[in-house]
DNA sequence: TGTACATCAGTGAACGCGCGTTCACTGATGTAC
DNA sequence: TGTACATCAGTGAACGCGCGTTCACTGATGTAC
């Protein structure tokens, strides 16, 4: 693990790192694999051992995502599950914003199935963990709640609101935005759901 | 006008609409200066003429897309501008979505800010326009139909929830939906707003 | 405990590519008189 | 109607760049006996 040594001993995850960085700093747009090794302290070719080409890396870059983001919203539709399935939803809405507003890299990454490959196995199965999460918490309510409409639709309401809100967001079209108006704005469209 | 003059005649268009082909065929990351200039079959120096470099380009390319993206809109709401603002809402968002889908290469590059100039007045000026058509809608509701809820929010949850539809199923979340899927699937999420 | 060997992880040089941008240029067009 | 000249639109060569990928290699690690 020290810095001298011929084997790096944790590249992988370097690597992954250096890819968020990059993003952070620069946008998607700035990835290579000779960039992420640069800031990993290795040669351009090592990633190649590892990732094989450059969708790969950032396939596995986008699972990674995947993965904290399904615990997270598996985490925050837990926290409130005693307060009932519209709690839930609105907990797993707030998540899914937090997420994209703090994992930025990720989220991009996630959502752009240019930039990864959709075929993946791992990739698969992991991100349609994200969406049970919700259906989950939707599939959970009463009958009278769901008032005959089709949990489905419900869900991909909820999916979609929040998911448009929070790439309008990162796309700048918000821009006269605040993170903080941002969730204000977000406890106002909620509310909305619930009265109209 | 002719293929064969020194001067193309109409190059700014031509190369527009080559942008647009580039996107339709390849994605948005395959849009360069060179490729457009092939495309319009002229030398590859010859757009900075008309745009000055890549940025400029895009620029270009996305004002003319919310140019056509507003009129539509405008023209939908006005369609059913008879049947009351709960219609015309609709009608927006269904128009957004066929926008999205039938004008992908201009949808991708209006809402993607790292591509072109946000600062640009043109741009800036035009794009305001299209949510102005929103926020025209909204705002000509009635205080009951409004029920207390600020008209700003109603518009944002209506721009989230369409947004949201349409840059999920461009980038491929909605994989296993047909096009007419889509739409029903619209249908659905708009019969919940009026229920719930 | 030692040794031989296979496997793994990273190196560094090299390749060919398409790109954006700059430049001096030239051909075509329009305008003033 | 003609002429001079400015301006405009497109050319083609050249530059330097960062990239992905391939390759033979070498140093380190782990395993079988």
């Amino acid at each position: 693990m020290s810095q001298d040594t011929y084997h790096h001993g944790d590249l992988r995850n370097a690597l992954l790192e250096a890819v968020g960085q990059v993003i952070e700093e620069k946008g998607v747009g700035a990835v290579s694999l000779r960039e992420a090794a640069r800031r990993a302290g290795v040669s351009h070719a090592a990633p190649s051992h590892h990732f094989g080409d450059k969708v790969g890396m950032l396939t596995a870059f986008a699972a990674r995502g995947f993965e904290e983001f399904g615990s997270r919203l598996q985490a925050a539709a837990d926290a409130v599950a005693s307060e009932g399935v519209a709690a839930q939803l609105r907990a797993i809405g707030f998540e899914y914003l937090r997420f994209a507003v703090e994992r930025r890299p990720y989220f991009e990454v996630m959502f752009r199935s240019e930039m990864h490959d959709n075929a993946d196995p791992d990739l698969k199965s992991i991100s349609h963990n994200s969406f049970g999460v919700l259906m989950g918490v939707v599939e959970a309510m009463d009958p009278d709640e769901l008032n005959g409409a089709d949990p489905m639709h419900i869900a991909m309401r909820a999916w979609a609101t929040v998911h448009g809100l929070a790439t309008l967001w990162l796309d700048g079209a918000l821009g006269q935005f605040t993170d903080e108006d941002l969730f204000s704005l977000v406890q106002g469209v909620f509310a909305v759901n619930d009265k109209a």
